[in-house]
DNA sequence: TTGTATGCGTTATCAG
DNA sequence: CTGATAACGCATACAA
């Protein structure tokens, strides 16, 4: 494999210097028709192509935006990640995919991260902790921001779906349904807060004289723990007719439920209990499901977000509403 | 913010010349220890990160690695790229997650992760063609591999599942429960081809006997597809009885058209209809769908490419063997 | 063990 | 309009 191509082989060609050729690829560059013409001419003959690194290294900005996920069992974050790496791309901007485990990695991803020069970094999820967050605080390292949740930390924009009109749709339509008792699935509490569709959910109900509305926590967004939540709650806590209607927190959520309440208890969904979701997954709209959900408006969401990537001073919070998709769960 | 500190300033501070504070980051240098504690003193006060960038200039080397992703209608897509991330990561690979939309594009993906010196280029997916492998012939520029599909060009190593294996421990399953008529359920056929498994899906049903086996194409890996060529088939060419068991190239379609099956026609699976999927989605074993299975082993897949992409001579190809999952649907 | 010079491929700035 | 010089932060080879 012959050795990379650089600006001085091509300037040789050209029979020019070196930095006329890097004029003849800046556009409103001072440069003679025929000297651009000839480098342009050289540089395509030889494959010439301008070294990113290099680059970088002299202009201190990389255009590479690093994209920490963390939960890889909800099949959401992927619509979530192909939305943000498009909306990057239409920029000019590449993302750097960092996976994170548990709570130890963090520390190092932001710090990988950093080293790489990255012009920014974006939280792509609902499990990260505040001290994640805080570590934007140290001086010199890249401005973050959080993407499909709220940060709780002051300074720290991020761009949500607007979960108080979202909870004020979802409890209207269940209303007009005729739904008086309903319940709500949320994942982990520390994380679920960040996401604040139950505290709305509350407040909706409340509207209506709805004050007591029972909570099924699961200990992470996974249909499998939300089957076994429900599988426990339904077994030890609640009697039949208990709720009318199931509010989970996501649509893995939903699913799990769905499936212990028609599959496991032979219940109907939704004459014996409705069900409603939230992101808006695919899969929700298979018949098999029939999920009524919320989508989130991820492609628009993630725009906003690219957008105050790049303003100077991006305001502190973004909430974007998205649609109540009704089906036959509801 | 203040400006980045460097070599220089550690250096400055440890009282010591800048290439002394390198030799304090190299493990086997020769550096007295009292040189060394200052230098580590001095870096962790100022807080010093080494500029990978820069160094990636000086070496020649970024490990940094692109991975170019197409379908992200298929969920089981996030499970690929949690898997390979991760991998990467572990062997302190980088991943520069490039997402590619129609076919013009991927010349410039491959433009772009070459420019910014990608150590390597991972095709995730099944839908490239032959035209982006090829343009790892160019000299210069970065190796290629394929992970989850065969590469039909030739010197592109690929790591894949088994289809061989898979398919005869599929077909053995079925005909030990006395399925007779099969029928197979396709991706697009320029793509179909490079997953294998219907050329070995046919070998296995041959030593069987079975010789006529109907084929219902779909025009892209996607449920709601696959759930329309499903019904169009089944309401045309098919009478009732035509098959008693649909094996499909993936979950996604195997969901799909359970979908339709049972939601539609009411007809019972497996009773009058078996399904069998491809790939291990979690979704796949909600009792929901009850989905049997081939599930790949995408893990040690990564694992395997990444093993790959570090050695000096990486062997053509790749096929590790996966395991069927069982569950109601057959 | 430590300091020096040079190069990586680009951009920015300044002279001509 | 063009050529030259410095700088980006680090690595490598070499000299002290």
């Amino acid at each position: 494999m012959s050795r990379k191509v650089t600006r001085t082989d091509v300037a040789l060609k050209a029979g020019v210097s070196k930095w006329t050729v890097a004029r003849a690829f800046v556009p409103g560059s001072s440069i003679s028709d025929k000297a651009r013409a000839d480098v342009l001419a050289a540089a395509d003959e030889l494959g010439y192509r301008p070294n990113l690194l290099a680059r970088s290294l002299a202009t201190k900005t990389t255009n590479l935006v690093a994209v920490l996920v963390d939960d890889f069992a909800n099949p959401y974050k992927l619509r979530a990640i192909e939305a943000l790496t498009k909306a990057l791309s239409a920029e000019g901007l590449s993302a750097l995919l960092v996976p994170i485990d548990d709570q130890t990695d963090h520390a190092d991803a932001v710090l990988h991260a950093d080293q790489r020069q990255v012009d920014a970094i974006v939280l792509l999820g609902t499990a990260f902790r505040n001290s994640t967050l805080e570590a934007s605080r140290k001086p010199g390292s890249p401005p973050m921001f959080v993407l499909a949740r709220e940060s709780t930390v002051d300074g720290i924009p991020y761009v949500s779906c607007d979960a108080k009109t979202a909870m004020h749709d979802i409890v209207t339509h269940l209303v007009a349904q005729g739904y008086q008792k309903p319940a709500f699935m949320s994942g982990p509490k520390t994380l679920s807060t960040a996401l604040g569709r139950q505290k709305y959910f509350r407040q909706s109900w409340a509207k209506h004289g709805v004050k007591e509305i029972p909570e099924i926590e699961v200990g992470s967004y996974d249909a499998r723990l939300a089957a076994e939540a429900l599988r426990a709650s339904l077994r030890t806590r609640f009697k039949q007719g208990s709720f009318d209607v199931l509010v989970c927190e996501n649509d893995v959520l939903a699913m799990g439920a769905m499936d212990v309440i028609r599959h496991e208890f032979r219940l109907k969904v939704p004459k014996d209990i409705a069900v409603v979701g939230f992101d808006g997954m695919d899969m929700a709209a298979l018949a098999s499901f029939g999920l009524t959900t919320y989508e989130q408006p991820i492609d628009a969401m993630a725009r906003r977000l690219v957008e105050m990537l790049l303003e100077e001073e991006p305001a502190r919070a973004n909430k974007l509403v998205g649609q109540l998709r009704v089906r036959s769960s509801s």
